[in-house]
DNA sequence: CGGGCCACCTGGCGGC
DNA sequence: TGCCGCCAGGTGGCCC
């Protein structure tokens, strides 16, 4: 479910909650997520404090004082709620504060995932060694777009897919960030000339920024009725909307499945 | 090693 | 109403 956008917007909402508060108590409502627990969870956090939480990717950061930091991924289907007025099935974790906010973990098909990292040591992981930049930072370019998909011969919009080419886009922004540049997602990789790159770039910049925006209202909106966070509606120019005319063109837009994911675009558009 | 395919899970939806 | 197949925003392991 949830890509860069997402995470931020659920990021920015678990800040206030969580930074510069004690935990107080966690409480594991089943033994896994796709994986185990780490066994020591529970003893890293409670009584630890929170001192900042960050984003890389898709992957939320929560540095503790202890020099341990909770990373949580929310898979296709995790999303947190704070100070909820029920609890469902599929709350898995659910952590309290010394402020009596109580935040908790849903994820029905449990692709989540939480572990430790040493703080200040992330990049140790696997997971963040050979991420690509994030691409909402300076670093991300055509420069750097250009030299990482130079050998790959797979289409670009799998290619995009690939956290080690830029961090944090999914199937969906991977699809209108292509129709924003106008790029075939089906363009081998390798094949994409500078001013395309160039292109592309701006592009991820622009819908993820825009996603962003509009997650954020989302979040003030949900925040005032029931605290649920990291499952946004928002609206797309192609994803989901095979059989409807693309509001450039006129043309309609189709969907094919390329590494097994599907691919929404317009064929006039996007060369 | 690149790249395709499948597994991991549950739930929602459309068709019959 | 109920059952069935298909689909879902991600990641990682396996295999060629």
């Amino acid at each position: 479910m949830p890509e860069l956008p997402e995470v931020e917007t659920v990021k920015n909402g678990l800040s206030p909650v969580f930074v510069g508060r004690r935990i107080v108590k966690v409480k594991l409502n089943r033994p896994n997520l796709r994986t185990a627990f780490p066994a020591n969870m529970i003893d890293n956090m409670v009584g630890a404090t929170c001192v900042n939480m960050r984003r890389r990717g898709k992957y939320i950061w929560m540095d503790l004082d202890n020099s341990q930091t909770l990373v949580i991924h929310l898979g296709m289907s995790g999303s947190f709620k704070i100070n909820p007025t029920e609890f469902k099935t599929h709350d898995h974790v659910v952590i309290e504060t010394d402020a009596g906010d109580i935040v908790s973990y849903h994820d029905p098909r449990r692709f989540g995932m939480m572990f430790f990292v040493e703080t200040d040591k992330e990049h140790h992981h696997k997971a963040f060694a050979t991420m690509g930049v994030e691409p909402l930072g300076n670093e991300f370019s055509a420069d750097i777009l250009l030299d990482k998909i130079k050998s790959k011969k797979m289409p670009i919009k799998p290619a995009l897919l690939d956290q080690n080419v830029v961090a944090g886009i999914g199937n969906i922004y991977a699809c209108e960030a292509l129709y924003r540049a106008g790029i075939s997602p089906l363009r081998p990789a390798n094949k994409i000339k500078r001013i395309e790159a160039e292109k592309i770039v701006q592009s991820i910049r622009d819908v993820l920024n825009d996603a962003i925006q509009s997650g954020g209202s989302t979040l003030r909106d949900h925040r005032q009725t029931d605290g649920e966070m990291g499952y946004f509606q928002h609206h797309f120019d192609v994803y989901d909307h095979a059989g409807e005319m693309c509001k450039i063109t006129g043309d309609i837009i189709i969907r094919v499945v390329q590494s097994g994911r599907s691919t929404f675009y317009c064929p006039s558009h996007q060369k």
